[in-house]
RNA sequence: GGAUUGGUAGUUCAGUUGGUUAGAAUGCCGCCCUGUCACGGCGGAGGUCGCGGGUUCGAGUCCCGUCCAGUCCGCCA
């Protein structure tokens, strides 16, 4: 037997055991006749004193940081207890070691902050994993992964595997194709997710299926995207939205309180996705901070069902009635009309503000800066005007020359500025400026400290769009997938491809402190739906049947009405840890580039193999 | 595909306007030390300044190209 116990376990009621532990040496601190070794591994770390009796030993036998060392001794109380370490109150007077291994000097120290850049720590990811921190984060990985698997087993879903080696559909992200030898010249694809093998066991009578599964796209990574990844992907049949939500908020709640041990009793908010785009101006807000955008002009359009709301001049507008109908790309909305005067703004199909709280101190710099920050490439804005509006109740603005105090007071009363805030807008074509103002209200929210990540939002994002239009192709496109059914009241304009836009889909996103961590829908079940909407996305009705006939087909044998979701797990875990980057919560990440700096994959392989490939 | 930051000792970094022999910390090696836990003290070794080219009397420093890494945009149904 190597060892009787762990080194995270032993305490005072152990004082006067005969023990042995086996580790991983930490650091050695030598005294001359004595020494001091931590012991570390997975559980924790336990001090060993090797004394007079055993020292001379040490000379013939060195120990280095990271040898792998079995000890026999007696537990001790400590003269000098050290209140950092759980074991700080012993320590092991060895009686007799064993170097079961020796080790080389690691490149970096396993230390809870290491010295190593990313890329070594990358390439002897073994060591890196031996360091507390990432020892955690896989830790916490199993636990949000057994109580998921705790809930839904609890809910009655069973967990199915699917296949991996499956066909290559050219909808959505690039696949990962595996050649078949037995097939030459023909490839398998690798899942982007279960997705129609889930659908087709909701029609097998499976009605109710998880799985905590490897999804595959080859795009381009982020610190957030791997191109392989892990997903809770779940598929409920007899169920309506209502259902979904209800069901998978419940699993949301279950996860936080055994892993963060907190409760979480409301209920979650839901936001439409017109009104995130409104007031956020992307689909997944971030919650923690109140600041909204504020809309001073905004395109019009006519809604779906056809009606044209005029705006009101702004001459006709008072304080107390800054209610001003247009129509929106998202949808009827109350609309300030900005005073004109501002050529910049006069001319822009969009203004948009928000109001930081407590920045009316910033200085020129500090302004300056947001001004480069958001002419940056990524951001793609010309400047950004402010309004000060100061503690003393004084206004002060960028755009001086061209507004009087009055309409500036307007401007700053329809924003809800209180004494000591900062206006900031932005203004030009709407679909660039709302994505700049989203930018910009977060970057802001770094800058002002109000994201904190240990501070948790959840919120539902419902009535996505069913169609998205893609400029470069000039198609329209699903915006979640194929499979996924219009409310049942658009269904008609599916008929109209100039109201394509207008649809909404039975689609809903969970969103978590900013973050997509997971999203679905309610399926089409029924073959004609999904074949209108094959064409729809301007598949042939040969092409359809070439790709998903297996579908279409399934779906002629009874299909029920079905539906679910899929929760990007290494997110998850990421913010359940309260970090932005996926790459510490897995065991062994790709870099950048999509490489494996470890193994050093991808690698050429030998013509023998290619032969045998057909390639 | 694009933007941007970085690449100097094993590691993390500094290196001024282009100017003598490229520094610090840490790690490593040796010696000393009986209560350390970021141990301490003394000494030592350790560098193709990512790579290639150019400008210059002279390049870690300036210019061009290239490779690698990080972050972001595009992309990611």
């Amino acid at each position: 037997m190597y060892r009787t116990h762990t080194c995270g376990e032993l305490r005072m009621q152990h004082i006067n055991n005969e023990v042995s532990l086996a580790g991983w040496v930490q650091t050695v601190r030598k005294f001359g006749s004595i020494t001091f070794i931590d012991l570390r591994d997975r559980y924790g770390i336990t001090q060993l004193l090797i004394d007079e009796a055993l020292n001379d030993r040490l000379t013939e036998q060195p120990i280095g940081r990271e040898y792998v060392l079995q000890v026999k001794g007696k537990v001790i109380e400590r003269t000098n207890k050290n209140a950092k370490l759980p074991t700080g109150d012993i320590e092991i007077a060895v009686r007799e070691f064993t170097v079961m291994n020796a080790a080389a000097t690691p490149p970096f120290t396993i230390e809870e902050e290491t010295d190593g850049g990313e890329d070594l720590r990358m390439k002897y990811r073994y060591l890196d994993l031996r360091r507390p921190t990432l020892r955690r984060n896989l830790e916490l990985r199993y636990k949000v992964n057994r109580s998921v698997r705790n809930y839904l087993d609890a809910q009655g879903f069973w967990d199915i595997e699917t296949p991996f080696l499956i066909k290559s559909t050219p909808e959505g992200a690039r696949d990962f194709v595996v050649p078949s030898r037995m097939n030459e010249g023909q490839f398998y694809a690798l899942p982007q997710s279960p997705q129609t093998f889930k659908q087709l066991l909701m029609v097998s009578g499976y009605d109710r299926y998880y799985q905590i599964v490897k999804c595959f796209r080859d795009e381009d990574l982020r610190a957030d995207r791997q191109p392989e990844f892990t997903q809770i992907d779940c598929e409920m049949a007899f169920v309506e939205q209502e259902d979904v939500l209800n069901t998978f908020e419940g699993l949301f709640k279950h996860v936080f309180k055994d892993v963060k041990g907190t409760e979480m009793t409301e209920a979650f908010p839901r936001m439409t996705w017109d009104d995130a785009m409104w007031h956020y101006g992307n689909d997944k807000p971030d919650l923690r901070y109140q600041i909204k955008i504020q809309n001073l002009k905004a395109p019009s359009r006519p809604s779906p069902e056809g009606k044209e709301v005029l705006r009101e001049p702004f001459d006709k507008l008072t304080m107390t009635s800054a209610e001003n109908l247009i129509m929106t790309p998202y949808g009827e909305r109350a609309v300030f009309s900005i005073p004109a005067g501002f050529p910049v703004f006069d001319n822009a199909e969009t203004v948009l503000a928000i109001c930081v709280p407590g920045a009316s101190e910033y200085t020129r710099k500090q302004l300056d800066e947001l001004t480069e920050w958001v002419k940056r490439p990524q951001i793609g804005m010309s400047g950004v005007v402010n309004i000060k509006y100061n503690v003393d109740g004084s206004l002060k603005s960028s755009v001086d020359k061209f507004y009087n105090a009055k309409q500036l007071g307007q401007i700053a009363a329809y924003c809800g500025a209180q004494q000591g805030d900062l206006i900031l807008l932005l203004a030009g074509a709407e679909t660039r400026t709302r994505k700049a103002m989203s930018d910009l209200r977060l970057e802001l929210g770094n800058r002002m400290g109000l994201r904190d990540p240990s501070i948790y939002k959840p919120l539902w994002v419902i009535d996505f769009p069913l169609f998205e239009y893609d400029e470069e192709s000039g198609h329209w496109a699903a915006r979640h997938h194929p499979f996924t059914s219009p409310k049942p009241e658009h269904v008609t304009l599916m008929d109209d491809k100039s109201r394509y836009g207008e649809i909404k889909a039975n689609a809903y996103d969970i969103v978590l402190n900013g973050t997509e961590i997971g999203g679905g829908s309610i399926r089409i079940f029924q073959r004609g739906l999904q074949e209108k909407m094959f064409a729809a996305l301007g598949l042939s009705k040969e092409e359809a049947q070439e790709k998903f006939g297996f579908l279409l087909g399934a779906f002629e044998y009874g299909a029920p009405p079905h539906g679910g979701i899929a929760f990007g797990f290494d997110r998850l875990c990421a913010l359940l840890g309260g970090q932005e980057t996926i790459r510490d919560f897995i065991a062994f990440p790709k870099n950048n580039s999509g490489r494996d700096v470890m193994l050093d994959a991808p690698s050429a392989i030998d013509d023998v193999q290619k032969k045998e490939l057909g390639i």
